[in-house]
DNA sequence: ATACAGCCTCCAGTAAGAGGAGAGTCAAGT
DNA sequence: ACTTGACTCTCCTCTTACTGGAGGCTGTAT
């Protein structure tokens, strides 16, 4: 029968911890007081205390702690949580490996640059999604306005409208352009099919993505950041087709120059 | 200006995310209707919330992203986060490997004994503390005896008390036993001091524990438990001494076989 | 008798949201 | 004009494992 104090220098647990756990049933005293609320614990209660302690080191949780002194079914679940603490370790590791890496890789662009990067890359999932598009072979990456022209006024005609911003799919640049303008919408199917205007479910995807903000012909530098960020923050691109979002397009039609023009550029990703 | 939900598809980012990021002060619509409450954004604020993003992948809190977006500060401050934020994620990697080998030494335990074990590991740093003590070369261990009956007669006459648990601590096993026996006491020093009792601090240190329960006779099983744990957890003895705690002695002087018997082993220890 | 250490309960706060209740708003279709 | 259903709002509670503090009682030593 001892007093919090002194059971918490036994332990080197602090008291204020030894009241949690009381309260939230792991380790009660043996007694207590009913007039002045002083707990009273027994020594042999450090063995349990210390079993709790060990428990948490492995890092389980104070609930999954007290399931396990609770129930006297203690060997098999206990394995089965210590795999699972394993598996558990091994991903954080691997998380903090990867945290490791990119912030490695912002140092050494600070280091080179001098200044914060003008670029954020993100990696997200983007959602599967309805689209209406064409899709052709191009010579250049500007000759794509035909098929914008195309697509929108079949859509005028169907009165089908856009329910986001609109963006282009290239499937791949070389040896030609192949490239597929695509506008979102609600729509699961095109009526009377026979225009080269297709509707499609876009499948979910990770993607890496940034945003550019200027004119389209400053995108490069855009993609030249982008590229490197994935090869050093041990991603790699995972195949076509990479999408260039119109977030802002220019506010003038036509006017290329407009340095308030935002662009999301998204390549399929997947780590290494 | 668009509104939350739109905002959020664009994003990929919750709902509930950009209200909290208002709430705190992080990225505010750029106007909010006073009457309906409704939050309207601006696509160019996106590049904000990417570079959040961005930011907090690297494992930086919110209140550091504000504040490095706040103050146009950011690139010395930046580049000093980063360097910190490095140091921090090695740490932590650091103690997931070695919480790793906690769980994996305990599973391989388990799938030796097929039962929890019997002992339960604890490192811990004991505070520093005030001792009476006798030290002596003994021929064996129950030989100790006559240096607690020299202790604690010379306690008695001093009317000095203790004020904890009484211990052990063996400073060598061979080729002779060095036992010092022990008592905290609250005293700094001993008043004329013509015994072989002294007085004197014990410094804090770490140490790895563990509680054996039955008679003194068994202990070596706990000794050959503590001392495999602490070669397959990652740490090492650290010299002498080690100490046994008497937590709680055999109900009747002199029965060896009480199984109720309460005995700490400490190991000071250190990480490889 | 009076310190003073120790103990009590209750309350608030932590990080970064998640979940839900209940109510108001918007846009499209009838 | 009305209804429906999707959006949005605020406010509340909950999460983990405690920590800190206020205000008040208890136990022991002088």
């Amino acid at each position: 029968m001892i007093k919090i104090g002194f059971f918490s220098k036994l332990s080197q647990v602090p008291v204020k911890t030894l009241r949690y756990y009381d309260q939230i049933g792991l380790l009660k005293p043996i007694s207590i007081d009913t007039f002045t609320g002083y707990r009273y614990y027994s020594i042999n209660q450090l063995s349990r205390l210390n079993r709790i302690l060990a428990l948490k080191d492995l890092g389980l949780s104070l609930e999954q702690i007290d399931h396990l002194l609770k129930e006297d079914l203690p060997v098999e679940e206990l394995r089965g949580m210590l795999r699972i603490k394993e598996i558990e370790i091994r991903e954080k590791m691997q998380q903090e490996e990867e945290k490791l890496a990119r912030v490695a890789a912002r140092l050494k662009q600070i280091e080179q640059e001098n200044k914060m990067s003008d670029y954020d890359v993100v990696v997200k999932k983007v959602d599967d999604i309805q689209i209406a598009s064409v899709r052709d072979l191009i010579p250049s990456y500007p000759a794509q306005g035909q098929l914008w022209g195309e697509l929108e006024s079949t859509l005028a005609e169907k009165k089908i409208k856009s329910i986001a911003p609109c963006f282009t799919l290239y499937h791949s640049d070389e040896p030609e352009i192949d490239a597929e303008v695509c506008e979102p919408v609600a729509e699961k199917e095109m009526p009377d099919a026979e225009t080269r205007v297709k509707i499609r479910e876009l499948p979910g995807i990770e993607v890496a993505a940034l945003i550019h903000r200027g004119p389209y012909a400053t995108l490069s530098t855009a993609y030249e950041a982008l590229v490197k960020w994935i090869e050093e923050n041990g991603y790699q691109i995972a195949g076509s087709p990479y999408r260039e979002i119109y977030l802002k397009p220019p506010a003038e039609e036509g006017d290329q120059q407009d340095h308030e023009t935002l662009t999301e550029i998204q390549f399929p990703v997947k780590k290494v």
